[in-house]
DNA sequence: CCGCGAAGTTGCGAAATCCGCAGACTATGA
DNA sequence: TCATAGTCTGCGGATTTCGCAACTTCGCGG
């Protein structure tokens, strides 16, 4: 069967080449670990290094690692309608000054699930979970547009979430 | 310490009640459940048991059903661009007839990660995750605007992941 | 009032998995 | 050349998973 290894074994580890950003990139191995986990987060660390090519040992390492680092996480997803949050809205914010610090007061609210800087008529857009009409207002008039440097913001209420998936490299 | 269950033994359990949509609706155990394992996906049964008030059965049956029902997922979830994808986008799409049909399509390209219909200036909210630059244009002006239906897009390409959280609940 | 089905609990043993650790191997830099 | 740091492998022992069986509880209908 597959027991060739998915990278060289020679190649340079994850953590070698570092992006501007800071975030580490990952080797062809780690990010066939990755993948594994990707299409069940609860795989056993044997299994993971026969499709890999690595020890059962070197897998736990190296996924211990990637979570201490932060650049995976293995979570239970669910669709929040199914969990009780009943209002959920995408929403586009556009920032006088520094963006940055607006998208850091943002990430720190808890209803903001999603935070991401854009080029395009928005510079943020922003995801908002929450559990009804009321809360949802709130968030939107009341906290989000108190953050300084927030001009203005423009809110896309969700209707119904059609598709969810965390298998990127799994295609 | 905390011994006493999450939530009334009596309550009737997951699944009794339907949303219009035939999701079904969670009970305050399963709740938990799904909580637990949103803060680690690989926690084991007997310790989540404890924690919400179960045997290490119980909860193994539970999470299978929810797996099985796909009410939730466990995997490992990371920022793309660490994955190397080095383009992402948010892309607006405003529909002329039917929205569900065009959402539908657009949830079958594997470049979508998340679709969502939305109240607002869009009808669609569409993330996409691309390798590079030629990948994303193709994606947007080729493929998504040749689907029948829609009317215009707009984009947001993504500039820096701020934020990404799986925790609603456990708050 | 009794039977029935759904869920949960306890208990158990075998198999699989997890986890820590020692030893080997390989670059890299002083 | 030697030391060091980072990985990988192998290997027990502890832990967890998994299937199964028997018994209890609870709600529902006949």
């Amino acid at each position: 069967m597959h027991s060739e290894a998915v990278a060289s074994r020679s190649a340079d580890q994850k953590g070698s080449r570092e992006s501007r950003s800071g975030t580490p990139q990952l080797d062809a191995v780690s990010l066939a670990i990755v993948e594994q986990l990707q299409e069940d987060g609860r795989r056993p660390y044997a299994a993971i290094g026969k499709a890999v090519g690595l020890s059962e040992a070197a897998v736990r390492q190296r996924v211990q690692k990637l979570l201490d680092q932060g650049v995976m996480q293995i979570v239970a997803v669910t669709d929040p309608l199914t969990v009780g949050f009943r209002r959920q809205a995408m929403v586009g914010v556009n920032v006088e000054g520094d963006v940055e610090s607006v998208a850091d007061a943002l990430a720190a609210m808890s209803e903001c699930e999603y935070v991401v800087m854009t080029a395009g008529s928005f510079d943020l857009m922003v995801e908002i979970v929450c559990e009804d009409d009321d809360h949802l207002l709130d968030v939107i008039n009341r906290r989000i547009r108190a953050v300084p440097g927030v001009r203005s913001t423009e809110s896309f209420v969700y209707l119904k979430l059609k598709k969810q998936t965390y298998m990127w490299g799994t295609r």
